[in-house]
DNA sequence: TTAGCCTTGAAG
DNA sequence: CTTCAAGGCTAA
């Protein structure tokens, strides 16, 4: 029971505070809201307030105004079209598959809380966020701060956005292009307009719930991707190659802190255990990966543009790459250890390639040798720790990854990176004119062997080795549930 | 009118 | 078959 404090941050009701009994008319909310709502739109109730329409409302005091309970309800997005104009019972609407991915969601923020939790030890969330932030964006808290330096506004309700940051973090006059502006963050369904979904029930109170006009997002066409100011030629390193570096985790204290974590559980096991005996080492192997995910969830919170994003922006880039970053990290370790026939593990223990192969089965062996075969062509192209650490920017961000609230920053810091990435070959390595192109084409590789190393890891999970209690497992779950 | 519990029925 | 969000019922 390693990380079991139990991270239930229990749901309450967005509109009164009271216990959740259930997803109703679009989010979780309470039993009482839910049939307080329901009377309401039925009935095509009309109520006033005595005082000036912003009456507190939560258990106590729901029943003094329900002006403003039902204008609460709306805003924190019950949706109106969930009730039935012909009362039909029982059944499924169309939100079925909004609850489900909503269900993911938040089931990879408990990972995400508790991967952060790991290093934070004990100290308490300091933003609580279950009773002051109804009014605001996703049924989805704050995710605590991170412990970095400037890390003041994470994930704040819009009204710094992330284009504030840029700022300042270029020179003026040599920022690269703005491409996004305010978003609508109070509606936790963005990308279903209202108009996606059929209207079940006469909208008398459309006007107040769905303002459309915010639904699309104002933002100007990207021109040209400017990455950094102009190097002088054939010289320097691009200002964002050079920011993302240094957002890079020391890989000697990772190595430190995953190694004594597993050395603790392999003296866990043995004195547990009445005959002791050491984790198998596929067990063992999970534990490292696992640990491996824990530093790479880390890092990307702290990092540069990232950590700029909303919590659910940020759990589904995670979700898309998880297995791609720890791919990535597997390789480059390889890549820089420069050799082939064996293979070095992060915790620093080396393993001989062929006593791997003869104990995996055809799958692992498969696996084991494609990532040794890309990590040689990654060897020849000479691959470099800042190239390494674009690839990594490049994919976080996936520009393919949909149902983003700001899918546009995404594809803008996309394109931000791999702008920087060419200018960086161009400079640095001017006489091999595509080695751009052919960095690029490593990454489908990486992701090839990230599918099948997921599906090996399904497999495994399956016939029940994988040990339990697995971030691992956790992020495989919700990313077949979001699909 | 409220809110806790009950019944229903399509989706999985 | 089970799930679980719809609507329905009813004592406070």
């Amino acid at each position: 029971m390693e990380y079991s404090y139990d991270v239930d941050l229990e749901e309450l009701c967005p509109v009164c505070g009271d216990k959740v009994s259930g997803y109703h008319y679009g989010l979780l909310t309470c039993e009482s809201c839910k049939g307080f709502f329901k009377r309401t739109v039925q009935n095509n109730k009309r109520y006033t307030c005595a005082e000036s329409q912003d009456c507190k409302i939560d258990k106590t005091q729901r029943k003094r105004c329900p002006f403003c309970r039902f204008q609460k309800c709306l805003n924190v997005g019950m949706r109106l079209e969930a009730v039935r104009a012909d009362r039909m019972r029982g059944g499924r609407n169309k939100f079925g598959p909004m609850y489900k991915r909503d269900r993911a969601l938040k089931q990879q923020k408990k990972a995400l809380i508790r991967a952060s939790g790991l290093k934070m030890e004990a100290t308490p969330p300091i933003v609580s966020p279950a009773h002051t932030d109804y009014s605001f964006s996703s049924s989805l808290p704050n995710l605590p701060p991170v412990s970095t330096p400037k890390s003041t506004l994470p994930n704040m309700p819009s009204s710094a956005t992330p284009a504030d940051y840029e700022r300042s973090l270029y020179p003026a006059g040599c920022m690269p292009t703005p491409s996004h502006g305010p978003l609508p963050s109070q509606y936790p369904y963005p990308s279903l307009s209202s108009r996606t979904i059929k209207s079940e029930f006469p909208d008398h109170y459309a006007s107040a719930s769905s303002p459309d006009s915010t639904v699309g997002y104002a933002y100007v066409e990207q021109t040209q991707t400017v990455s950094s100011p102009a190097p002088p030629v054939g010289l320097a390193v691009p200002a964002l190659v050079l920011e993302l570096v240094r957002c890079e985790q020391d890989e000697l204290q990772v190595r430190s802190k995953i190694s004594t974590h597993v050395a603790h559980l392999q003296q866990e096991q043995g004195s547990l255990s009445t005959k002791p005996q050491l984790l198998s080492t596929f067990g063992l192997m999970c534990h490292i990966a696992d640990q491996t995910l824990f530093s790479i969830v880390e890092w990307a919170r702290s990092c540069i543009f990232f950590k700029e994003l909303k919590v659910g922006d940020q759990m589904k880039l995670l979700h898309h790459c998880w297995s791609e970053l720890l791919v990535l990290d597997y390789i480059s370790r390889q890549v820089h250890h420069g050799k082939q026939d064996t293979i070095l593990l992060i915790t620093g223990q080396e393993v001989e390639l062929a006593s791997l192969l003869s104990q995996a089965g055809v799958t692992l062996g498969e696996l084991a040798r494609g990532a040794q075969e890309l990590a040689q062509r990654l060897r020849e192209l000479q691959l470099d720790h800042r190239e390494i650490a674009c690839f990594k920017y490049l994919i976080l961000f996936n520009p393919d990854v949909k149902l983003l609230e700001n899918q546009v920053y995404v594809e803008s810091v996309y394109e931000q990176v791999s702008g920087a990435l060419l200018e960086y070959t161009l400079c640095v390595y001017p006489q091999h004119m595509d080695r751009f192109s052919q960095l690029l084409l490593r990454l489908p590789e990486v992701r090839a062997l990230s599918v099948q190393a997921e599906d090996y890891l399904c497999f495994k999970h399956l016939s029940g080795e994988v040990p339990c209690n697995n971030l691992l497992i956790e992020m495989l779950h919700a990313k077949r549930a979001c699909v």
